[in-house]
DNA sequence: GTAAAATAGTTTATAATATAAACCAAAAAT
DNA sequence: ATTTTTGGTTTATATTATAAACTATTTTAC
């Protein structure tokens, strides 16, 4: 009847991320941090967490001399975030 | 932007609660226990606290001789339910 | 009729999670 | 040259969800 949503999903702040990732495919870190609103320690763990799970892929480069971290969905990230809407549409309509 | 997710909706258990009292108006724990797959323990934690939270409204009764506890949602949960689901919106489509 | 098991929960303890605070290295600004 | 800012990571803490243990009554089985 309810199917469980995958909690790697289920959190505003992951949720948030893959939000914006799956419309852009590609943002920095900073991007990140200030739509999503959160703090550098925080979104640092959780894109830590989605990339474990293979949902983004995290690139490190420099930007000139700064670090630059850059973030892009996978495959199975697309399809983790498209599963979860549909589990989630059983919880909010009707 | 990203507006924030109120956290006592977004759980999934207080989600799914909440998900089958603003269709049926009116639940036995048991059935909602059934419906919601949970157990017993996680179940009254969270009904008392969607309770606290003024967003459903506990009746502690009997049935025959065993205790029923029956759950509504309030006005206030249904709203609150509404504004969740709106906010969501924004990290689900787009 | 009494011991065992089931019902309908609550309370308490534990594991998991999210978040914030503290930290680090390099670069830019004063 | 030292202070501040940038772009992060690591670690600690607070919150949360969940499970386990418990209670009280009630059936069921012997």
């Amino acid at each position: 009847m309810l199917n469980d949503l995958d909690p790697l999903l289920h959190s505003q702040l992951r949720l948030g991320i893959m939000s914006l990732l799956i419309s852009l495919e590609s943002a920095e870190f900073i991007f990140l941090r200030e739509k999503t609103n959160s703090t550098a320690g925080n979104l640092s763990v959780q894109l830590d967490k989605l990339s474990e799970a293979g949902y983004i892929k995290i690139e490190k480069s420099f930007k000139g001399k700064k670090p630059l971290t850059t973030c892009k969905i996978t495959r199975k990230g697309i399809k983790a975030f498209e599963d979860y809407v549909n589990t989630l549409k059983q919880y909010i309509h009707k």
